[in-house]
DNA sequence: GGTCCTCCTGAATCCGGGA
DNA sequence: GTCCCGGATTCAGGAGGAC
């Protein structure tokens, strides 16, 4: 594979990284060529000062200059310019998915939207190991959203129901997707063991969305394409690819990947087997769900000690408060307790092991 | 608990249902009076037959497109208002919560950023019993998104971030929430057994939200009360609520429900406090006390650094001089370090961390 | 080779009270 | 309002070395 330059609007270039600015490249192209988009736009962070985490090493932030805007409004200008440029190469049954944060994807889903796309669903990529919020001054940001529309209301879009049924163990997929982030061998890394860029996707996540969103021989053009995992997912999959980059540092490591890359590579199709683990519950939610009340009394198994229940799933006993597990360890002395098994509580007049909730809140999961 | 009708901009009307359009019933309440609002808003406006052009031209309903972009653009317009009332309402610490489904919250997120408000979290709630896709034409829509917002920039908004931990098991809290959906005996039926509300919420959801982002005590606004989950939830949690809902149904269900809630105990609205919130105590103080002694050693937790304690509780190491912080951080080349952690000094043979000394005081002072 | 332990890292709008 | 500086703050998982 080579890098190919642009050379009008009549050819299409297949599995070709094309070099340029993305919205002047996508106008080059022959119109209603392409079935399925996938971009990854900049995110427009907007961050202020440098981050550490506890143990006082320094977060590699996203300060790239392609990361960069001036304002909300020169961000909507960028947005609304490339999705009509991607518009425009969409055959009439084509499909596009977004990928970003709550710092862009709202701008974006409106100029979807504005643009006369047609929303089919939102798409949340939960990762199953993000970076911990370190000062804890908020939630820890534990998601990205992606947004799946067609060309138009009424268009008949590639959707491979079965397949995606059967990556989730024979059940329908739904909207929440759980994927780890981008670590270990996949990561690409520059010739000095940095990471080649600063925000490379999952191969599982172009992996689900390829099989549920096109078929073999389908043409997916990535406008954002980066270290090129659209390109080398496409490639395993049989689908044709078309990347634009404008760095030529991104284009040379994503021409090697993709090099390297075999079809059907029978490991990448095993990246995506879930595996299931019994879900933990944590007692808060006993709480939140009002099978336990604020003020409430537990009682011990032993029937030596009691505790009150507060509103944030933490109990107090004598002068102890604390986990289920914690104030349990405190009052009998110990070094460590089982909470679940330690706490009842009383209904009826009968004592009732607290655990009897979890099985119940976990039979209601499934 | 009655239904007032709003009387001026003199009043604050706590732990009312308050009856008209939202808008208009903001507008006549006391500016900067709320610390917390929570929104659901609606999105099957049903706008499209009476639907009108800026320029009041009747919508053409053939015309797709321009149907579509006159309804979003209605929708938008709608949007901003409320938020602007919503806004002017607000104390300059408080926040935002809005929740919303693909239809609208591309929408609404772009509105709230347009506004001035400053995200702090997108939160997915990722429904843990939703209605299947029947058609299997898309994703089973598994999830809706909520937007935590404050203000504005910089502004310090409350959050109750030992509180969740807890709520989680001693973990952080993430951005995805995964809840069940309102059904059983918490789905509030109509006289003729049908549900009350369509979109009626889940308990867990408002007490989540409201346990992380508010106190007791605080004033609670929800413009689109429905049945009231955000009135019972603030209730139950010592909140005081506002509640807004034109539909005369709606608020006699939410009136009933209300009255029968019961607050918790005092102390079990007690939430686990963040260390911030403890009394400051100078480190000088330990000297003055005579927990330490001028000119007693401290060393380093990894044994590498030790420090002379000075009469005016500074610490010398090597050539530095300065705070317990300072020198921990100079000595260990970090950009900061907390010295209460880093030092201990040594009783009877053991290292005993200096923290130990502050606890002893500040128990002393309560 | 296996196991244990340490170190490193990830799209991040990440502080606040008192002078 | 600004400035100073005390001091609070992290989870999952992979790589790689030690034994």
């Amino acid at each position: 594979m080579t890098t190919i330059k642009t050379q009008g609007a009549a050819a299409l270039p297949l599995n070709a990284i094309l070099d340029g600015d993305c919205i002047e490249v996508m106008n080059g192209l022959p119109e209603a060529s392409v079935d399925l988009i996938f971009a990854d736009p900049p995110y427009n962070l907007q961050l202020k000062s440098q981050l550490h985490r506890p143990d006082n090493s320094q977060v590699d932030a996203v300060d790239d200059h392609w990361d960069q805007f001036a304002s909300f409004s020169a961000y909507d200008r960028f947005t609304r310019d490339w999705l009509k440029a991607a518009r425009r190469l969409l055959k009439p049954n084509g499909a596009i998915w977004v990928i970003g944060s709550y710092h862009n994807i709202f701008r974006v889903g409106t100029a979807l939207q504005d643009a006369g796309f047609w929303i089919l669903n939102d798409v949340v990529w939960r990762k199953s190991n993000p970076m911990p919020n370190f000062r804890g001054k908020r939630l820890t940001n534990a998601h990205e959203t992606m947004i799946w529309a067609s060309k138009g209301e009424g268009a008949r879009y590639t959707f491979n129901y079965e397949a995606l049924k059967s990556l989730n163990e024979g059940v329908q997929m739904r909207s929440d997707w759980v994927l780890p982030i981008c670590t270990g061998h996949e990561r690409l890394k520059d010739e000095n063991g940095d990471k080649a860029h600063p925000t490379q996707k999952p191969e599982s996540l172009l992996h689900r969305i390829l099989v549920g969103a096109s078929n073999p021989g389908d043409v997916v053009l990535d406008p954002f394409f980066g270290t090129g995992t659209t390109g080398a997912v496409a490639k395993m999959l049989g689908r044709e690819f078309i990347g634009i980059e404008r760095e030529a540092a991104y284009r040379e490591v994503a021409g090697k990947r993709i090099a390297k890359v075999r079809k059907y590579d029978r490991d990448a199709l095993q990246v995506t087997a879930s595996k299931r683990a019994e879900p933990r519950i944590p007692f808060g939610q006993l709480v939140e769900r009002g099978l336990l009340r604020p003020g409430e009394q537990l009682f011990s198994m032993n029937q030596r000690h009691k505790a009150k229940v507060r509103a944030d799933g933490t109990l107090v006993g004598g002068d102890v408060k604390g986990s289920i597990h914690q104030v349990g360890a405190a009052l009998e002395n110990a070094p460590s307790c089982n909470g679940w098994t330690y706490w009842c509580f009383q209904r009826d007049g009968k004592k009732v092991p607290i655990d009897v909730l979890r099985q119940q809140l976990r039979a209601e999961m499934e």
